[in-house]
DNA sequence: GCTTGAATTGAACATCTGTTCAGTTCACAT
DNA sequence: ATGTGAACTGAACAGATGTTCAATTCAAGC
């Protein structure tokens, strides 16, 4: 069962998946070679092919490891629906920070993904976008929020948040936790009567 | 000076930006060959070269023309600083909904810009921006409005604005006007104090 | 009818594309 | 010392890529 020492294969296969994600990132699925993955890499490209099946493997699978690292990243806690939703808003930006290249290829890249894949991420996607609605659509019954459409509310929101990602940078002028504070108070305010 | 009947310049020149747009708005700049291009017109791809010194400029020329347009869209009318950001928001949800692969392509391929090219899209984009961060400065000083940080709520206003795209689609169950009017009444909400 | 010239073709260019695979390497187990 | 097998190379594949350009088409103007 142990590896021989001389395997390298769990140590290339990280650095494809690694190289993948920082090229897809910088030029696009499209615009990335298996060649220029390769050579990021050290490889040659035929050596890819031990470690994907193909591309579009390779972008897939980042991209719903992704998805499902972000629905196992959190749980709605118990409590009042103002206090879900600031755990949702404080959660989401501050996973989205820490990832700014799996983010960014999440939804830049659902294009480029062949209609099945397309479909598997579409359906957690929209398992992520249902744990804010059914916040939202709780605290509109009990009368905490004014939202007179959940689901775009929900939409609107999302959008808002993942937006810090297009001009966030390490060692800016604001620390993650400021940004977080700062989102959470406009999405409050927005939700509110 | 007048053109002769028999050309068909007038008529191949705008085809071709349409069938870029169509295009790359679908597949993105870097999945579309000139072929494809030209398939589109109805024409071989090495007649393309009379209309676009290359591919780089099809993209470029939409993207500029589009900022330029989105900027002639409107102004910033007299009046409280609230009616101001009502009119923006309103402009721009509108503006973005009629020409939803215009607004698409804008965002989405500006990594495939040269870098000369990008430049000059981020100066637009940043005298646009500029637009709604003086509504807001002007808003917090005369106390309509309690935004902690302007430049943020800026970015943050137009991601959940700009969000509309993601998802409208014509026909669907909001009209554009219903979608303003919600949209506005969150923005409203998250500026006000 | 003939000339002009803009619009377009179609072939050619050098290079790049994703993927395959027979052959090589070399640390390990025996 | 020898054999094994995972890791990898390097060449090959068939086709696509952006771009150029000599040659063709054909309506307009004379």
């Amino acid at each position: 069962m142990a590896r021989k020492q001389g395997s390298h294969s769990d140590i290339t296969g990280p650095k494809v998946r690694q190289a993948a994600l920082r090229l897809f990132a910088r030029h696009g699925f499209a615009a990335v070679s298996m060649r220029a993955i390769a050579k990021e890499v050290g490889v040659q490209a035929g050596a890819l092919y031990l470690y994907t099946p193909d591309k579009q493997a390779l972008l897939f699978d980042l991209m719903r490891e992704h998805m499902e690292h972000l629905l196992d990243s959190w749980q709605v806690p118990a409590g009042p629906p103002e206090a879900q939703l600031e755990a949702f808003c404080r959660n989401h930006i501050r996973y989205h920070l820490d990832r700014p290249e799996l983010v960014f290829i999440a939804y830049m890249e659902l294009r480029n993904l062949e209609s099945e894949n397309f479909a598997v991420i579409e359906a957690l996607r929209g398992r992520y976008e249902a744990q804010l609605t059914g916040i939202l659509q709780v605290g509109q019954q009990e009368g905490a929020f004014a939202v007179p459409d959940t689901k775009l509310a929900t939409l609107a929101i999302i959008a808002m948040l993942t937006g810090v990602n297009t001009w966030y940078r390490e060692g800016g002028r604001l620390q993650p936790a400021d940004i977080e504070k700062i989102y959470w108070d406009m999405v409050r305010k927005a939700v509110s009567r």
